[in-house]
DNA sequence: GCGAGAGGTGAGAGCGCTCCCAGATATCAT
DNA sequence: ATGATATCTGGGAGCGCTCTCACCTCTCGC
């Protein structure tokens, strides 16, 4: 556990001003200079001006451990991501969700508390923080089908909002459970719809892994426009490049006739279109390929530029941050805030 | 004091054990309990035993408000990233730093808050936090030339380690200044060494933004091996791929018969690449490309893959944490831990 | 001019924890 | 046994803050 570091005072630290100080100062008593810190209702503009002044020349800053000792709030969320590699270090994908998460919420004077989940053993160190009453609430990332946290979370009553979609069993007609996600399956169905506008007829997909919903949307809208489709036509990719290559791999093997793809993430795209090219297909002429996530960095540099389907990460990140606010805002009505699910959009260039 | 409706408490969480109550129930004094609960060291084993079913039996975990309260440790540490974009949402760059930060942080039981800045009003409120005592050192990234945040962190004694070599007037014979870096200006003399090897003799460059001492280390290791060249054949970009191509535009206008090029990121030599391929030019055979960075999204998937030079990001970032830690563990030799430069290393794939 | 009410203010009691210190107990030599 | 020493243990004093509650001012209406 923790060193017995008796004191840890950091050397050259002065030591802070309290309440107290900036009380006697302003002569007044502690309660009146908290009123004034905190708000300031209720004191008389003369006294409210003086405890400011001495605020101010004394530099005073709240301790925020004393605070949150009485009031109960850490005014700080914990944003965990369970990502098992893959995604997290190929995609920006990651860096925009904590982009919108960090402006909502320190629009709100919230910290961020960042927990990265890598191994097993690592789920019950968060679990034991979440449960450590440290964080008002918790945004939780990439859940995979029996991820613990959720059901940690709420054993502990800390209030949570999930990113994507929950895919475990029950969890469609869980209220509590409260989540973003964005329209997977009206995206792939854009996507389809789009391949089609083009006259295209073997459309091919290459999906994520099967254990995500994310992954099983994606493929459901592109089944929604093609029912009855050849089973030959989808392959089961892992959202890295790599596998998208594999993937292609494949459906060429099984329908070399196929005239149009549908990868489920821009990634996979860019391992697709590589296996297309080393197979002697022209893209768009050949295959027409569409992508998903539009990811600048991967979508607008592939050659040809990646059609894909666009969502607003960063928006989802900060609608996930201002849904838990609200909701500690309002303990009174936990079921309050509900799910929301934001719109996806077609991004054409040139590879469909 | 009676409770009529215990404060902020949420909905279903029952009121947490506290030391006092383990304290009851195992039938000692809470000073005991407390001793068991860090490092346990001069309690009796049966006690002892007695005191860790009290903490099993009624789930209890430490108030850490109320710890730092009396500590003065925070066990949480601010990590700073100041990145107006750019780099930030192309590359993986910042998620590897994170995780390695991440692994060693939680192996040492610490937390990692994470602040982003963005705009200039940014800069206060970070600088509010830090000197406000919530955490017990600072990790900084991507400072530019003349960031207020190291000032500020020293002012208030924080400790911090930096991520990057800091560039500003005197930062050079600061001996508080501890940062970690990559072997900038070695990896770049490998890069040309390599290009020179290959035979080209009119190797260019394309720079990253000048006020980044990463973007210098990298020029001057260019230099190191072509001391009297061209001024024609260093153009600057800006570490994203459409910088890239505008510099490599640059570069092909004022000397057409370049054969090679070593861009200081993988990100602007992917956009070099595009550029060079839509002017004819054909990597390698008629010009050989170097990247910098071998950022696997990138590096190994363009086309051809990107010869590029590897630096080990998770690595340093559990190294700036390293520092911090071991500073923060014996303040009494704040001057102990000094900078450290990681190597670089030349990852062949086919550009060059 | 006086009482009532409204509005301001301060004393003090904790929040849950650590750590100092004194006292209790056990251990060991003499 | 007896004292001296080493080892354990608990009482209690805060850490800095918020919040209740009683009190003390004013102001106003009559």
């Amino acid at each position: 556990m923790a060193q017995p570091q008796p004191k840890a005072q950091q050397a050259g630290a002065l030591p802070r001003p309290t309440l107290e100080s900036v009380a006697e100062r302003a002569g007044v008593s502690r309660a009146t200079a908290s009123r004034v810190v905190n708000g300031g209702t209720g004191v008389r503009e003369a006294l409210r001006e003086k405890v400011r002044q001495a605020v101010d020349e004394l530099g005073y800053a709240p301790n925020l451990a004393a605070r949150t000792l009485v009031t109960r709030r850490n005014q700080a969320i914990a944003v965990v991501v369970a990502e098992p590699e893959s995604r997290l270090f190929s995609d920006p994908f990651f860096a925009q969700h904590l982009r919108g998460i960090s402006r909502e919420l320190s629009a709100a004077d919230n910290q961020m508390v960042l927990l990265l989940i890598e191994a097993q053993q690592d789920y019950e160190r968060v679990g034991r923080y979440l449960a450590g009453g440290h964080v008002d609430g918790a945004l939780l990332f990439s859940l995979h089908r029996s991820d613990p946290l959720p059901e940690m979370a709420r054993r502990v009553g800390l209030p949570t909002v999930i990113g994507g979609r929950p895919g475990w069993p029950g969890a469609e007609s869980d209220r509590e459970l409260v989540y973003v996600d964005s329209d997977n399956r009206g995206g792939a169905r854009m996507a389809v719809q789009h391949l089609r506008s083009l006259g295209r007829t073997r459309i091919a997909t290459i999906t994520g892994p099967l254990d995500q919903t994310s992954s099983t949307d994606r493929l459901d809208g592109y089944r929604d426009l093609i029912p009855d489709g050849d089973p030959a036509l989808i392959a089961e990719g892992d959202f890295t490049p790599d596998g998208g290559g594999r993937a292609m791999t494949e459906l060429l093997a099984r329908r070399p006739d196929l005239d149009a793809v549908f990868a489920a993430s821009d990634a996979m795209a860019s391992g697709a279109l590589r296996v297309l090219r080393a197979h002697g297909r022209r893209v768009p002429e050949d295959v027409a390929l569409v992508g998903f996530d539009d990811v600048e960095s991967i979508a607008a540099w592939t050659e040809p530029p990646l059609t894909t389907i666009r969502q607003d990460i960063e928006e989802m990140g900060r609608l996930m941050a201002r849904l838990l606010l609200r909701r500690l805002a309002s303990p009174a009505q936990p079921l309050a805030p509900t799910s929301v699910i934001t719109p996806t959009q077609l991004v054409r260039r040139e590879s469909a």
